[in-house]
DNA sequence: CGCGTTTGACCGGCGC
DNA sequence: GCGCCGGTCAAACGCG
């Protein structure tokens, strides 16, 4: 297989049905044990699946103005990409790996990915569900909160979590929502999280848990709550940046997760990331993403994004280098 | 005993 | 003003 096929499935992935007529290339269907969608066959070893755009959509999950703004299709879209919109578009880059070598992706996690047609029940449900994702957009969608918060961000929680003025509203950090399909509400992420509330959700018989980061002074938080409409969907929202090292390994990885540079928006970056490249590092063959024998190139890897996808980078392009560059750098030690 | 979870109470924002 | 709802607190409890 060329590298230049390789980086056609990549690109292909990202912007497959909705997207792909935005793109040049159409998807090869069904290759390697996924399907159009990303969906890999029942046979399959139990994983969680970051979903393809198209899941994402087709569960309601995210609104396609959204989608569109993160990754700059809208035609009254900023320079500013919303940081949750974008962390959508980072999260598919979870699967790049599966796609690049025609494996699911591998997680803790224990849960199937299955038809796109599961995510499909009555309109109404759906709506309702939507309704109550785009509350939740909305939050994460407001540029120059989420600017603003950036630069907060290593606020202690006290100056965080109070109004600084009476009657101002308090400062929000930015949120990302993640979206995942897994039998596992708590899924693992390499901190360490103390659950400090459960709350029913309105309209879903499940309930939404909240978990803040167990390091002292690190402002972090997290909820998770599953769809209603899709007990397999869990929604997973971080807010606030990490302000420590990540404290555990993962996936009894021998070596340490690497320490997260100014730790931005999402840390999933770093799980993505680590599972991408250890995906593109063991694959077999070359490959375009910079591989050189046992080594990826993070500016080239980069580069081979595609053009709206190296967009999305940028705001946190300085942290995915890093880790990227990291992460390498820990694979090639013996 | 320390740490994490559970759960009811409380608070603030928001819509009517 | 009132009620609803999301988010947080904190005491009680469980577990290793």
């Amino acid at each position: 297989m060329s590298g230049d096929q390789d980086h056609r499935e990549l690109y292909n992935f990202f912007f497959q049905d909705e997207f792909s007529p935005l793109f040049p290339q159409k998807p090869a269907a069904g290759s390697a044990g996924a399907d159009a969608y990303g969906h890999h066959s029942p046979a399959a070893p139990p994983t969680t699946t970051f979903l393809s755009i198209t899941d994402l959509l087709r569960s309601s999950m995210v609104d396609y103005a959204a989608v569109d703004k993160a990754f700059g299709l809208s035609s009254s879209s900023s320079s500013q990409v919303p940081v949750a919109a974008a962390t959508v578009g980072s999260e598919l880059m979870l699967d790049v790996n599966s796609l690049s070598t025609g494996n699911p992706p591998v997680t803790p996690n224990s849960s199937n990915c299955s038809s796109s047609t599961e995510a499909a029940g009555d309109e109404d449900a759906l709506r309702r569900c939507k309704e109550e994702q785009l509350k939740q957009e909305e939050e994460v969608q407001r540029p120059e909160e989420a600017v603003a918060d950036h630069k907060v961000g290593d606020m202690s929680k006290e100056e965080n979590d109070k109004p600084k003025k009476k009657g101002e509203k308090r400062a929000r950090e930015p949120r990302v929502a993640f979206v995942t399909k897994s039998e596992i509400d708590h899924l693992e992420d390499g901190y360490r999280w103390r659950k400090y509330g459960q709350k029913a959700v309105k309209n879903s018989p499940y309930p939404r848990s909240y978990y803040r980061c167990t390091s002292q002074k690190c402002p972090v938080k997290k909820r998770v709550e599953r769809c209603y409409q899709n007990p397999m969907i869990v929604i997973t929202t971080y807010e606030g940046k990490h302000t420590h090292h990540c404290p555990i390994t993962l996936r009894g990885s021998t070596h340490l997760f690497p320490p997260p540079p100014a730790m931005s928006a999402s840390f999933c970056h770093n799980l993505m990331m680590q599972q991408a490249v250890q995906r593109l590092n063991s694959s077999a063959g070359d490959n375009k993403f910079g591989q050189r024998g046992n080594f990826i190139d993070p500016n080239v890897f980069l580069q081979n994004l595609p053009p709206s996808l190296q967009q999305l980078q940028f705001q946190d392009y300085g942290l995915l280098q890093d880790v990227v560059s990291s992460m390498v750098n820990e694979r090639q030690l013996p």
